[in-house]
RNA sequence: GGCGACAUAGCCAAGCGGUAAGGCGUGGGUCUGCAACACCCUGAUCACCAGUUCGAAUCUGGUUGUCGCCUCCA
């Protein structure tokens, strides 16, 4: 299997720490507000990633913070008069629900930067001793240019960084790159105690240490969004390895952005898409869909058209499953011998698929392969087919979508009573060629949300 | 100013030296009472220029254009 990886800035073949297993460090998002659909991204991506690794076998313990103290947070909070931690509260509970509906699988932990404060002072405390930190009153500075490995991720340097061209340098700061692990309380915000005085940590040291603390001095692999490979990982990578003296990570992945209207969004040009306000209008299915019709290192540009084209792409994956199940229903017998081949042939759309995973995760590929076996699968399986081959089918469409978090099996739901009686009559209306009545239920069906097909495998209904 | 990415059919998007996957859409057709589904057919020489090579969308150089990071940001 090989992945990209920003550190070699190279594909390279993964090898694990420990056999069989995978420690993987994803940044999460700072709850100061619903998440929105950029930050859908690497969630929807690293956890395909991780689905992928669980397909080929690997236990994966994947862990990925909420960042629940922080500025904006706390403006949130004064705005709305509420204690911070009310509103951090409630936006790990709504992005909770938004995964679910995105189908992201829970990580194996949550840490919260909050509960993990202890850990922080600790790491600060050690980089202190170690001579990579600075206390100038009340705030805690690392100390940039005694981390000689300083920008091996960002390939940046030093010098050139033009530090305080866009920000004024605090005048305490002994270099105008260091960066701050520890800063004092200001009125009305919260705070906790320290060695250095009441206060709060800086962003960077909480993903330090809450990957240390459920993952261990070194982990496989650590992810996030591009914009963060400077400077929170870059800075990650200073206090790990200085405070722990190994390396942090093995391999670092980063998603491309989520652009909107091929502009970047941001909230000053309004183009702001929270996963909430696209849900009402899409089944996150879709979105996730979406996300995936692309490399997760390319830039992706949303739209509504695009939506569109996701959403009647999905169907088709999903009609051609449910048409597999009503097959599968009444097909039966063992494989016969003329079969042997499209059982084979199916296999084929499995490598395919496989070979495209293994490539850095080109999920663009991987579905594509999803679509040809579909085809397949419209074309070769009848209901002439045996048992068996529609197990065949069965069996690897739903193990190439649970890779991708695509939910093929629509939710088993009972048709009230009436309704089934309509779609009775429309048949018997049907059988004895009263077109007019027939199409008339459908037209009083489809007000009701439910749009019937008539299918040599009979009448199917889904709700739009 | 420094660092980096990208430019493939109407739209989205793979491709990583051997002669352009896949999806959506369009148009035509088959099937079905109609519709929907499905199936068949329908489309590009890969921003531009110059090189390297038997051979380049794929490598090199240049031009143009778009975008990102260097500041909180997924």
């Amino acid at each position: 299997m090989k992945l990209y990886n920003t550190l070699t800035k190279k594909k390279e073949e993964f090898l694990p720490i420990e056999e069989g297993k995978v420690k993987m460090y994803v940044c999460g998002p700072t709850v100061y507000n619903y998440i929105h659909i950029g930050n859908a991204r690497p969630m929807i991506c690293f956890d395909t990633v991780r689905r992928y690794f669980e397909y080929k076998g690997y236990e994966v313990n994947y862990v990925s913070n909420f960042t629940d103290v922080d500025d904006k947070i706390i403006n949130k909070a004064i705005e709305e008069g509420i204690p911070a931690s009310d509103v951090a509260e409630k936006y790990i509970r709504e992005c909770k629900k938004d995964m679910a509906d995105l189908n992201i699988k829970p990580a194996t932990k949550n840490p919260k930067a909050t509960e993990e404060i202890s850990g922080m002072l600790d790491m600060i405390q050690t980089l202190i001793q170690k001579g990579y930190a600075y206390e100038k009153s009340g705030t805690v500075y690392f100390r940039t240019r005694k981390f000689e490995h300083y920008g091996k991720l960002s390939k940046k340097n030093l010098d050139e960084l033009e530090a305080g061209k866009r920000i004024a340098v605090e005048e305490q700061k002994e270099d105008a790159m260091d960066f701050v692990l520890w800063k004092p309380k200001k009125e009305g915000e919260p705070y906790w105690e320290s060695p250095w005085g009441n206060g709060r940590p800086g962003w960077h040291i909480e993903c330090s240490v809450m990957s240390k603390k459920y993952l261990g001095d070194t982990i496989d692999i650590h992810a996030g969004g591009e914009d963060l490979i400077f400077p929170h990982h870059e800075n990650e990578i200073a206090q790990s390895e200085a405070a722990n003296g190994a390396e942090f990570a093995h391999y670092w992945l980063h998603n491309a952005f989520l652009n909107i209207n091929n502009k970047k969004m941001s909230k000053s040009l309004g183009n702001f898409f929270t996963v909430r306000e696209i849900g009402e209008k899409y089944d996150l299915q879709v979105l996730r869909f979406f996300m995936l019709s692309a490399h997760y290192r390319s830039p992706l540009n949303f739209s509504e058209d695009l939506m569109e084209s996701s959403k009647n792409g999905l169907e088709r994956i999903v009609t051609a499953y449910q048409r597999l199940q009503d097959i599968l229903k009444r097909a039966e017998g063992e494989l016969r011998a003329e079969e042997q081949e499209k059982a084979d042939k199916i296999q084929d759309y499995v490598q395919k698929f496989q070979e495209a995973m293994e490539d850095d995760f080109n999920t663009a590929d991987a579905i594509a392969a999803i679509f040809e076996l579909v085809k397949f699968m419209n074309v070769e399986l009848t209901e002439e087919s045996s048992n068996a081959l529609a197990q065949c089918f069965e069996k690897n469409m739903k193990a190439l979508a649970e890779v991708l978090g695509i939910i093929l099996q629509q939710q088993e739901e009972i048709l009230d009573a009436e309704i089934e009686d309509l779609i009775q009559e429309r048949q018997e209306a049907r059988k004895s060629k009263d077109f007019a009545r027939a199409d008339e239920i459908r037209d009083v069906l489809l007000e009701k949300g439910i749009v019937l097909k008539d299918t040599r495998e009979g009448v199917q209904w889904k709700r739009v």
